[in-house]
DNA sequence: AAAATATATTGCGTATACAAATTGTATAAC
DNA sequence: GTTATACAATTTGTATACGCAATATATTTT
């Protein structure tokens, strides 16, 4: 295995391991601990840092550790501002751009994501439709969008990864919704209809939105009025 | 002067070099040359490389020296799709978050862009038109947008440079039209009157569009019909 | 006992040395 | 004259070593 292969192998791995959270926002990493894991000496392991500072996974101070990219309340926040907007032209942008070789691609990943979900965990899940939206990047091929997309794509997974994670119960019949909503896409996609294509993304952020917002901003109570008191005794 | 401050002199360099295109798009840059001119080793250059990678001011391939980011057809035509979008939720959100700090902060690079109208030449002036726009980037704060927004500066100011360069003449005019919206787009921030930055970066768009648009597109003849004759003879 | 300063230890940043790969050139064969 | 191959030179990638800065700990002083 030669060292370029290594650094790659770290890199996925890194990215795998964020995206995923099995490394938490905010978590220091140990440069030296992954020199010896991954056979490579501390430079080619500080450019890996590097360029995942500069994609959004990392976060790089100076004379400090590398550090997972934290997931505020403030990001969060942020998040819900821009993925509407981007998503939306990301697709529309994919339908009318996409070659049949990604096409395929598409297909390739649904087909992934859809065995995902019938054998896997959440982990390989979440990876699964993460490449599912990689590639509809890679579709819409714009410069200038995609730096922004990929940074959405990196928090969607891990919001959901933090999220979703133990009601699994429920969380079956809205996965295979979104698996419904991947073939509507790449239905649209493959028909060049770029106004369904938008739709669609608004439909399946709306999905996806829900599902954060159950876990984020607890379901009230479903009580008479006046079940309760007003001034609370104690 | 440490070696930080030599690094962030790279950087700096660099970042002026490309955005002015003292340094054309697709030029390769000399490692070593750089490393002689600013007193550092191969490391430290190669990490300011890397993060101008990341930032969409260089190329980096493997095993090949890196390279000034290619300003292409295609990349332009990315550039008319995206800007719009992503310059109007800039500005809506400077409007909405800016601090009294960062309004003060981009008075006076208006000050500076105004004072380059003045006295300083075309490389100045992109420049501290970058550093407006950039301040508004700041102010709308939102991690998302933030990549995308500053990459379509940096191929901004570079399509700036490159288009309006010869006719410094009819560009006079245009030029005080700009710096009077850059006036009217801080009093809209100040007054966090969200809707008005909008439609501001709307015609900062359009009047900039044009410039280009002149440049790329030649003007067609004011010819009556019929002065040519359709079978040209050779 | 608490606080402050000195000292030790960890670890980040830079430099240099070495290995691998790519590119250019020269020579030979077709 | 053109093309192909081999060899040399330049350049990129990786490894190791050293110096400095930041933090933690211990000892001293108030």
């Amino acid at each position: 295995m030669s060292a370029r292969d290594r650094k790659t192998a770290l890199f996925d791995h890194l990215k795998r391991a964020i995206l995923t959270t099995a490394l938490r926002p905010g978590y220091d990493l140990d440069e030296v601990a992954l020199c010896a894991e991954f056979g490579l000496s501390r430079t080619p392991v500080r450019e890996v840092f590097r360029d995942l500072d500069g994609l959004g996974y990392l976060d790089l101070r100076d004379n400090r550790g590398p550090r997972v990219a934290e997931l505020s309340h403030t990001t969060l926040r942020d998040f819900f501002l821009a993925a509407p907007m981007i998503y939306g032209a990301i697709l529309r942008l994919a339908a009318r751009n996409a070659t049949p070789a990604q096409i395929d691609s598409l297909k390739g990943a649904q087909e992934a994501f859809r065995a995902s979900l019938r054998d896997k965990g959440p982990a390989e899940r979440t990876l699964a439709n993460n490449r599912f939206h990689e590639i509809t990047g890679e579709m819409a091929g714009n410069t200038y969008l995609l730096p922004s997309f990929q940074r959405l794509l990196i928090d969607h997974a891990r919001i959901g990864m933090t999220f979703y994670q133990p009601q699994t119960n429920e969380m079956a019949s809205k996965l295979s919704d979104a698996s419904a909503q991947h073939d509507a896409i790449i239905a649209a996609i493959e028909a060049g209809d770029e106004g369904r294509a938008a739709t669609l993304a608004e439909d399946h952020w709306n999905l996806s939105r829900n599902q954060i917002e159950l876990f984020v901003m607890p379901t009230a109570l479903d009580v008479p009025m006046g079940s309760f008191s007003r001034s609370s005794p104690a």
